[in-house]
DNA sequence: ATATGTGCAAATCCTTTGCACGTGC
DNA sequence: GCACGTGCAAAGGATTTGCACATAT
């Protein structure tokens, strides 16, 4: 999906909530589709003010979880405080693999995740809703020069 | 493992790690041991607190790490915002389902995730250090009573 | 016109930490 | 004795919220 078919779906969704496109929800929206990693809601505070410098963090709080239930952004919660999230992809059968070493987030197509989660479910007579996979990892090669090829800081 | 020998394991691992046997850390241990379900650290500070009033919630904090280092407790962290803990069973491939109607965690044996985890990781050049899989999924039957089978409160 | 949205700062929640006193070894 | 442990209260970091003002529809 474009950044303009995107940008007109999120339009479309506030529309049908009844909430309101205002330069600030907006200015949210253009910078988080500019990413190309994860990133953090302090993150996105930074970049959505570079467009829009009246944007405060508060807004940009409320506005993560409309964009989020719209399916336009994924939120990916490693277990580290913040929270990051991620310009949404068609395919939400996605595994992490967190390197510790660099705190990167690799995402990996995981097609068995749903099926677990129903085979799982259905013996507890449990509906799944949602699953999710996580494997944190090290480098091999670099860890004893304590530096991971895949730092970029 | 009984509680004794877990006691006695305990006692032992201080031991090795320069660490003193006092009596809020025994208090804590029986208080953790003593548990049949998930527990926070605040549910296990008033348990502990029930065997050693004198034991404060900043040694709680502080002796759970030893727990779970020592491989007495495990962590459960299923992004609620307060981490859950268990007592370890010799089992670590272990997968949760949380029922969003109860809250509550059922723990479900998933034997394939550390093969997944090499699978994956090895692909990245990294070497897989720990993995987490968890569904969250609701009651079917008592979904539309807004009323779990599995609550208990 | 008015329901929604906004920025600000204070509040919240879980967890961690500095410090002076207490205690196992 | 002294290193390690403790309770207390304050600090910490991410996120949420109350409020008065601003603005999209």
């Amino acid at each position: 999906m474009s950044v303009d078919a995107a940008r007109e779906k999120f339009q479309a969704y506030l529309g049908t909530k009844g909430l309101r496109v205002t330069s600030q929800r907006l200015a949210i929206f253009d910078a988080a589709f500019a990413q190309t990693e994860h990133f953090t809601a302090e993150q996105l505070l930074d970049h959505a003010r570079a467009i829009d410098d009246s944007v405060s963090r508060a807004t940009v709080y409320r506005t993560l979880p409309i964009m989020t239930e719209s399916a336009l952004l994924r939120e990916v919660d490693i277990g580290r405080g913040e929270k990051f999230y991620l310009p949404a992809t068609n395919n939400t059968q996605v595994a992490q693999v967190v390197c510790v070493d660099c705190d990167r987030i690799f995402e990996i197509s995981a097609p068995f995740m749903e099926w677990y989660g129903s085979t799982v479910s259905s013996k507890l007579g449990l509906k799944p809703v949602s699953q999710r996979l996580q494997v944190s990892a090290q480098c091999i090669a670099f860890h004893e020069r304590r530096r991971c090829p895949n730092r970029t800081k």
